[in-house]
RNA sequence: GCAGGGUUAGUGAAGCGGUCAAACACGGCAGACUGUAAAUCUGCUGGCUUAUGCCUUCGUAGGUUCGAAUCCUACACCCUGCA
């Protein structure tokens, strides 16, 4: 399933066979919650180098629905995309609609802030919604707490209640998936929490790589902690990793600096929202990790691309940042669709010049 | 010509004696955004300067008043009726 190829300290390079393709690692996928990265076709996500595309599973059991998207052909064919797809297990969603979520043991209740419906979310519901998306990666579904002063009183919480969910969750992916060849599974990855205690955090990547899963992911970080308190955590779990052959995946993590701290320190797999909302608000990064406002008064008659080090549609193209603020300040699309591609670019250039 | 209505900061538009440098919207400027309730949100937006401070502003010029964007007079321009 996983293979490395090859490694430089704790940085490493390797190869993830999916029943949908063989992904190369370490690789960004750019997050397509609803099925689609935001404002780009998939010839463009494509066109940036990008492997696997994320799509979220609280989002599509919402509207239109898992049993619409499986007659559609399943999440591939439904988002019309070639490569690989992975889901989340709508875990995130627990903590980021905290507001108008829910929790108890059995799962999570949302209220739907469109129509106002309840929403039932467990291990169980999620694995089986992620299966029924025909998703090539699955996530086990996890409770993420925040890490600002009142999440962290609930660490201990989230981290007792992710490891039962977590068994529950493989319980059902095992369920699901007996009748299947070995090849056509899905992929599993089991998420580890902890908040920022480093002995829970390590008793939890204990529990979560002790069992069967596919994959490891890394949960409950970029959360509202300290970018040092984030760094410091990848270091600390980067001691504790067995040999065992599975991708490590760090959720939501795609500031290029904390991508480049991952990769350095054993991570193989990073999901962002952030490349493409940023694009789509104006921020792009340029040679250096900085980030510039491409919406800045300075740009307005700037003849010159985004980045001239950049080989991404947009600046091979010749789209000149003043036009591309002129498109931002007019509210055209295009430019976040423009911006969106050198964003996920830059990302997919970092993991390739690691790889 | 007569009778009404109007003229407020970049634009639109509140305010109709003090708590008005003047609501709000848009525009402008800057920033934030990390498993997407996010093409969103926040701050600033007369000048000096950053203070419970001063100065200059509400078509123009006068006046009433302790005090006027708010009341009165004249003038200018715009709109609506009647000629």
């Amino acid at each position: 399933m996983f293979k490395v190829l090859s490694e430089d300290g704790l940085a490493r390079s390797g190869e993830l066979t999916t029943r949908a393709g063989i992904v190369l690692t370490p690789t960004f996928m750019p997050d397509g919650t609803r099925g689609a990265v935001k404002s780009l076709t998939p010839e463009m996500v494509y066109s940036t180098g990008v492997q696997v595309v994320l799509a979220n599973t609280y989002h599509l059991h919402l509207q239109p629905g898992e049993d619409t998207i499986a007659k559609l052909g399943g999440v591939n064919k439904f988002a019309n995309r070639k490569g690989p797809m992975l889901t989340d297990s709508g875990g995130f969603q627990v903590f980021s609609l905290a507001k108008i979520s829910k929790i108890t043991e059995e799962g999570v209740k949302f209220k739907d802030p469109k129509t106002g419906d309840m929403i039932f979310l467990s291990p169980e519901k999620s694995i089986q919604i992620q299966m029924k998306l025909g998703a090539d990666m699955i996530v086990a579904f996890d409770d993420v707490t925040a890490l600002d002063k009142k999440g962290r009183d609930r660490t201990l919480e989230a981290f007792e209640r992710t490891h039962r969910w977590l068994e529950r969750s493989l319980a059902e992916y095992q369920r699901l998936t007996k009748d299947m060849p070995e090849k056509e599974k899905p992929i599993i990855f089991g998420v580890v929490q902890g908040g920022l205690n480093k002995e829970l955090r390590k008793k939890s990547l204990e529990i979560v790589q002790s069992l069967p899963v596919g994959g490891i992911a890394i949960g409950g970080l970029s959360v509202g902690e300290t970018k040092e308190e984030m760094h410091d955590m990848l270091n600390f779990l980067s001691e504790h990793y067995d040999k065992s052959p599975r991708p490590r995946f760090l959720l939501g993590v795609g500031d290029p600096v904390d991508v480049r701290y991952g990769i350095e320190h054993g991570i193989d797999m990073f999901d962002c929202v952030l490349p493409t909302r940023n694009a789509r608000h104006g921020t792009v990064w340029i040679e250096g990790d900085e980030k510039i406002h491409l919406t800045n008064e300075r740009f307005i008659q700037d003849t010159s691309t985004i980045d001239e080090n950049c080989d991404c549609y947009t600046c091979l193209e010749g789209f000149s940042k003043g036009f591309i603020r002129h498109q931002f300040k007019v509210g055209e699309p295009l430019a976040g669709t423009l911006a969106s591609i050198h964003n996920i670019r830059y990302l997919e250039r970092l993991c390739e010049s690691y790889r």
